[in-house]
DNA sequence: ATGGTAGACTTTCTA
């Protein structure tokens, strides 16, 4: 079988039911992974998604802050939810296919505005959460297993606007981006957005601050779709819905699509 | 060197 998945930092998931709908109408992914719900689970509108096909779900919320959710046309099972740096807050959740695939739905810290564990203990959080998805990836190599969602780190030079512009800004700073890459390798996790495309900017996500978004096109790639090795050479298909972004209050981030054959 | 916008829920935090 063939299915589609796609991530989505959607910024309050009750404020944008309706683009959650949208996506789900004209894209019609298979499974819909939402970070940044922004809502408790008991209030997330599930009987609009329900109505939409989307039948099957698994939530983790909480008031106000962070929260994730997947969203499936096609049967899953509940699998667990990690707590990487051992927060409290609703940052991972997992679902089995029928098919077995393991699909993780993971919310990163964003970590601040200094790059410094010193200065700013939300950036020491950040890499903490790495080094742990590292130990636990790492200790029992995934399986037919993805792993998506906002990583909050954009690892490449053509993943930013500017390389030598944001060194030193969190999201791109070297040490972010061993953490994240440690995390990947230890795994055995292929990026299959990058494997599918391999070349040329690529960009997820635009500040709200930035005017005229789409011209200065200040963009950073920190929403990712992961692949355990052995299925890496299923997925093909990808792309990133930046028309999504000009929409009418739109959430920063976009969708960034994969497909399987599994 | 600084401020810009957005969302939740507060009189401020987080991104």
């Amino acid at each position: 079988m063939t299915f589609t998945l796609a991530t989505w930092n959607i910024n309050s998931v009750r404020l944008r039911e309706g683009l959650v709908a949208r996506v789900m109408e004209e894209e019609t992914p298979d499974v819909l992974c939402l970070q940044e719900c922004k809502s408790p689970v008991e209030k997330i509108p599930l009987e609009i998604f329900a109505g939409l096909g989307y039948r099957h779900w698994v939530a983790r919320g909480q008031k106000g802050y962070n929260g994730v959710a997947i969203f499936s046309k096609l049967p899953m099972e509940e699998v667990g939810a990690h707590d990487f740096a051992r927060l409290g807050h609703a940052r991972h959740v997992a679902a089995r296919l029928e098919n077995g695939v393991t699909i993780h739905n993971v919310y990163a810290p964003a970590g601040g505005d200094v790059p410094d564990r010193e200065a700013n203990v939300k950036f020491g959080q950040k890499l903490d959460f790495f080094t742990h998805m590292r130990e636990h990836f790492g200790a029992e190599r995934p399986r037919r297993e993805i792993l998506v969602g906002d990583l909050n780190i954009a690892p490449r030079e053509d993943d930013v606007w500017s390389h030598k512009q944001l060194l030193k800004v969190v999201s791109h700073t070297p040490i972010e981006v061993e953490h994240f890459e440690a995390a990947r390798e230890a795994g055995g996790w292929v990026d299959v957005t990058r494997a599918d495309i391999p070349r040329g900017n690529l960009y997820s996500w635009w500040s709200y601050r930035a005017p005229d978004w789409n011209a200065a096109d200040k963009g950073r790639r920190l929403d990712h779709i992961w692949a355990s090795g052995d299925i890496a050479a299923a997925a093909h298909s990808s792309r990133i819905l930046r028309d999504a972004r000009g929409w009418e209050k739109p959430s920063d981030h976009v969708p960034v699509f994969a497909s399987f054959d599994l």
